[in-house]
RNA sequence: GGGCGAUUAGCUCAGUUGGUUAGAGCGUCUGGUUUACACCCAGAAGGUCGGCGGUUCGAGCCCGUCAUCGCCCACCA
């Protein structure tokens, strides 16, 4: 075997590991072979990242749970399908190119034109695929690289044409006129979902809108309140509460409800708002309930400006309490105003260009852009002196998630998916559990959100994205026949005559057909006499990513992928897709398979950076992983991930550079964190980050990326390789002085013992005679361990699973078990039964470890295959060839014996009792310490054995044992439950220093002692809990009282031997 | 406005169905070159579990309430 280094070389490992692991192909999944085998298949789709940039660790810790439940899998024997893939992102990717271009080349698309512009994504995408497949390739992912899709390939095309042709045959798919957020930089819209509210500083302007010809006794102008003035150019009415006095008299009372269940200090502020609110009504009830008439009459205003007259209405919209209880109503290009348009049939005025510049509906103001308008708009009115008033005013203003520009609101065709029936079996599947959601609270965002039941609008105006498979055809404009819809329908039908793969349907609204195929294309003259025309819009890239369980199986054909795989086992993701994501594959899994694509669905947390947070791409505060993996190595990174997955918290992680040159941490602030340089403080030198694109800046040297739950990740991995080394480096040496591997763990004892039991042999079962109690101990604890972490595997328990291992691996394992045999390795009738267990906890810890920390698993797997390539403690087992294919742990459940692990914890309690006794007394590490114990006999027979640990672990002699010892005459003494302990100290002792923890102990133990007897003489206690608990409280009095008079007798003869 | 989550040691966090004296890592302090590991070993100090009230024989855990922080959704002339 070549020479372990002490440190585990991650960087090495990860480069070997990998390769092998690749050109072995374990992690390509075959359904034909998993069908002949009688496998069970298990499968998770990727949530394929964006590629609009790299990985960050919220990214690594998606995948490595993710990494964790495939190769856990795998080991148990399923024939495991992990598929990888990337999103082409529609509008985030267009967005990041375009921006990108402008800040360089200060070119717009329209510069480069459509085909330019998409050659251009196309190449960033290749950049960042490649870019995102490494990193996870880095982390260790056991993905089928053969099968990475892409949202955007010819496969993940069939299926949106296909899945877009079923709605389109249910008559799901709609399109009209509908009021949409505008990205009026990106020009195209976007959903509410990729919108965000932004306070910016206003004002709040007041104008009059003169009423035409009023009567006496009426006002001469209708005063009107908005933050967007320039919207007025569009305005169709003017809005009024049809009676203000009601309204705002229910108002009142339910603030009179409110308050009177209200707490204090909710009080005083619903109490100042009913004031104002009387102090309104006084003020403007009048003539409000005057303009209410004035509307019920049919009254109009004059548009200022544009001298247009429009109607006053009466409509509920209006608010009396608010602005000035008059409304302006521009139903183009206000949510709201759109509603009360639609309800009263106002005229509908689009005043915007797609660029954002008002069009010829602005009169004068025409090709401006909307700011410059306002301006002008609001000199005009003051001008006219019909502005009464300016106020500021803090406006909640939506901006696009895209492009960070405000959005308008604005009137376009759109086209829809028809929610009601889809969200309603999507919730059904929720509801009914075949998709549980773990964990279950966030079921009920799902059920809200899908409950909405809003129609999902689909369209975007772009050029990176799967195009509508729509198309429409010019009618015979010489056409005499009127009937168009008749005449073009007898062409339809005979142009596609005998086909299933073309449907249409007529557009009232536009009174034109729509063609829908499945084809990726329809000639251009697929109707004699007739051109085809494709709709330029594309589709939301929800669309495509909502069919990824099932078009990454090759759906619509019918594949053996698709009958094997399919439905996937559980999808692992984040919780702020749940609904943009997770519902629509369930809804559209159903649609299309019938099927719900997976019956598991995980949340995981987010990682949030060390200002609290979330990390994102579009922020710029994500950390690549390949940074951390740098420093600490892939298995760290996974580990400290793992570590941290709790169930209901978030994940901060407090990272820093570390400085290349003079290893100084250099703090990661909000400023220097994006920055592709950095200078370090301390030596000034300038080193590269993750940012890193110009040539230039990769030149210098590269700072890796560190955090304290890195290190303790990474330590971890350090202390389980050691403790292989440790045991590999022993093995080795008795490997070498025996030639027949599976017989070397034997003593010659043992070796006679199963020569003469041909039946042992021929069972090939092994016998391991000389079981001492740490022995029992070790494998009852490793049983139960493989049971727990099994079941916290299953449960999604990632951080318990790392603790658990953690926990075993460091304190059980390493601190005792090799601590233990150290001693046993030295005398050759004690050595072979420890050093077969050794090799069997090695073996099975490593398999326990492998799906969180796989490199140095596989390390550790590989060199004990050289040493003793057959393993297994009840029967001789080829280990297999390759950690990722050997077989999950079993519990040996008859190996958990409590008895055992209770003993084996007196001995633990007295050896600390010992320990602690030498570092209170200060005495020397190599001094020799002598004591002795007092307990009872049964207890002394257990402890008796352990004897020479005592040395061998404290450093200290045990000179009897039992309930009539012969105690020193100047002792340290401790008193735990059943034991005392008495330390030797003659000549060493430090009397102070032990009268003072004396004295410390009975003041601690006489304040729970007082506590339990107050607890036992409650009568209520006493007669209403379990009898176990009483037994428990009782036995705990007992013996704390003993601990007690043991304190106070040492406290007594320390000060007669001061004397 | 609606919903969800959090508040436990100096810091970052565990704590499963209520039951002995509430745990870990980091940091701090003391002592250590014991033939796996200083990315280590042994030991110690450090908490009235955010406040108040309730249920219970018994509350970090259950209920109510207040406070603070975070996230999501909706709305805002």
């Amino acid at each position: 075997m070549t020479e372990l280094p002490k440190q585990y070389e991650h960087k090495d490992a990860q480069q070997r590991w990998a390769k092998f692991w690749d050109e072995k192909g374990y992690f390509q999944s075959d359904p034909q072979r998993g069908k002949i085998a009688g496998k069970k298949p298990f499968t998770i789709v990727i949530p394929p990242p964006n590629v609009t940039g790299a990985l960050h660790l919220g990214h690594a810790l998606n995948n490595t749970l993710q990494d964790i439940m495939i190769r856990y899998h795998r080991m148990r024997g399923f024939e495991t399908l992990w598929v990888p893939g990337v999103d082409h992102a529609g509008i985030a990717t267009q967005a990041v190119v375009e921006r990108r271009m402008f800040e360089e080349e200060g070119k717009t698309r329209h510069d480069v034109g459509r085909e330019n512009l998409v050659a251009r994504i196309w190449a960033w995408k290749e950049q960042y695929q490649t870019r995102i497949i490494n990193q996870l390739k880095e982390m260790g992912c056991s993905c089928d690289w053969r099968r990475t899709r892409f949202t955007f390939d010819a496969t993940c095309a069939k299926a949106v044409r296909h899945f877009f042709f079923g709605l389109f045959r249910d008559t799901l798919i709609y399109r009209g006129k509908r009021l949409v957020n505008w990205d009026v930089h990106l020009q195209t819209a976007v959903s509410d979902d990729e919108v965000y509210h932004e306070e910016v500083a206003g004002s709040f302007w007041y104008i009059n809108y003169p009423v035409i010809d009023p009567k006496p006794n009426e006002p001469a102008f209708v005063t009107v309140a908005t933050t967007r003035p320039e919207t007025m150019l569009g305005d169709t009415a003017v809005a009024i509460h049809p009676s203000p006095k009601a309204a705002m008299e229910s108002l009142e009372k339910e603030l009179n409800a409110e308050i009177s269940t209200a707490s204090e200090k909710e009080k005083t502020e619903l109490t100042a708002r009913r004031e104002a609110l009387q102090k309104r009504r006084e003020e403007t009830l009048d003539s409000l309930e005057t303009l209410a008439a004035m509307a019920r009459d049919g009254r109009m205003v004059m548009l200022p400006l544009m001298n247009r007259p429009i109607p006053l209405i009466c409509d509920v919209w209006a608010k009396p309490e608010l602005g000035t209880g008059c409304v302006k109503i521009t139903p183009a290009h206000d949510p709201n105003d759109y509603e009360v348009g639609k309800r009263q049939n106002l005229l509908m005025i689009n005043l915007l260009n797609r660029d954002g510049t008002l069009n010829e509906n602005a009169g004068v103001y025409a090709g401006q852009k909307n700011i410059n308008a306002r301006a002008m708009i609001v000199a005009d009115l003051e001008k006219a002196g019909l502005l009464v008033k300016t106020e500021d005013r803090l406006i909640d203003l939506a901006h696009s998630e895209r492009s960070k520009t405000p959005i308008e609101p604005f009137l376009n065709d759109q086209w829809f998916v028809k929610m009601d029936k889809l969200a309603q079996s999507a919730m059904d599947a929720v509801a009914q559990e075949q998709v549980k959601i773990t964990p279950p609270r966030y079921a009920k965002s799902y059920l809200d959100w899908l409950g909405e039941k809003r129609d999902w609008p689909i369209g975007r105006q772009l050029w990176w994205g799967h195009q509508i498979p729509i198309w429409y055809f010019l009618p015979d404009a010489t056409s005499a026949n009127q009937d168009v819809k008749t005449t073009s329908e007898t062409e339809l039908q005979k142009a596609f005559a005998g086909r299933n793969d073309v449907l249409w349907q007529w557009d009232e609204e536009h009174s034109q057909w729509w063609i829908c195929s499945q084809m990726e294309d329809l000639a251009e003259d697929a109707i004699p006499g007739r051109k085809l025309v494709r709709e330029e819009d594309v589709l939301d890239t929800w669309f495509s990513s909502a069919l990824w369980p099932h078009s990454t199986l090759g759906w619509p054909d019918q594949t053996e992928e698709l009958a094997y795989y399919y439905p996937t086992n559980v999808l692992i993701t984040s919780r702020d897709i749940i609904t943009l994501w997770v519902a629509r594959m369930v809804l559209a899994g159903l649609f299309n398979c019938g099927k719900v694509p997976f019956p598991n669905v995980y949340i995981h947390p987010k990682i949030l950076d060390k200002y609290g947070e979330g990390m994102s791409k579009s922020k710029g505060n994500g950390v690549d992983p390949v940074k951390v993996i740098e420093k600490f190595g892939a298995d760290a990174l996974r580990f400290a991930l793992t570590h941290l997955t709790t169930e209901n918290q978030d994940v901060r992680l407090a990272l820093d550079f570390e400085c290349p040159y003079c290893q100084a941490i250099v703090e990661q602030t909000k400023k220097n964190r994006t920055q592709p340089r950095v200078q370090c403080p301390k030596c000034k030198k300038e080193f590269a980050t993750q940012w890193a694109e110009k040539e230039e800046d990769k030149a210098l040297q590269s700072a890796p990326v560190i955090g304290e739950r890195f290190e303790v990740a990474r330590n971890f991995c350090n202390k389980f390789w050691n403790a292989a080394r440790f045991v590999m480096m022993n093995l080795s040496e008795s490997a070498e002085r025996e030639t027949h591997s599976e017989n070397f763990f034997q003593s010659q004892q043992e070796k006679d013992l199963t020569k003469d039991n041909s039946q042992i042999r021929s069972e090939n079962t092994l016998q391991i005679p000389l079981l001492l109690l740490e022995d029992k101990w070790i494998l009852s604890r490793l049983a139960t361990v493989t049971q727990q972490v099994t079941a916290e595997i299953e449960a999604y328990r990632f951080s318990e699973v790392a603790r658990t291992l953690y926990d075993f691996a460091w304190d059980e394992f390493c601190s005792f078990y090799v601590e233990m045999v150290k001693y046993r390795l030295s005398d050759p009738a004690l050595r072979p039964a420890a050093e077969r267990i050794l090799a069997y906890v090695l073996d099975t810890l490593t398999r326990l470890l492998h799906p969180i920390v796989p490199f140095v698993t596989e390390e550790i797997w590989q060199r004990l295959n050289e040493i003793v390539p057959k393993r297994g403690l009840t029967a001789w087992t080829d280990a297999a060839e390759s950690i990722t294919i050997a077989a999950w742990a079993e519990a040996d459940t008859a190996a958990i014996d409590s008895d055992v692990e209770n003993q084996f914890g007196r001995f633990q309690e007295v050896l600390r009792a010992v320990r602690e006794v030498r570092s209170r007394q200060n005495v020397p590490p190599k001094t020799e310490m002598r004591f002795v114990v007092k307990c009872d006999a049964r207890l002394a027979e257990i402890l008796k054995p352990m004897t020479p640990y005592f040395e061998s672990m404290a450093g200290a002699i045990a000179d009897d044992w039992g309930e009539n010892v012969k105690l020193p005459a100047l002792s340290s003494n401790v008193a735990i439950t059943g034991v005392e302990i008495f330390v030797d100290l003659a000549g060493l002792i430090d009397i102070t220093a032990e009268l003072a923890k004396k004295s410390k102990d009975i003041q601690k133990l006489e304040g729970f002692i007082k506590a339990k007897e107050s607890k036992l003489s409650n009568e209520a206690f006493v007669n209403k809990a379990p009898k176990e608990v009483l037994d428990k409280e009782r036995d705990s009095l007992a013996d704390l009282q003993k601990q007690l008079s043991a304190a106070k007798e040492a406290v007594k003869v320390l000060e007669e031997s001061q004397k």
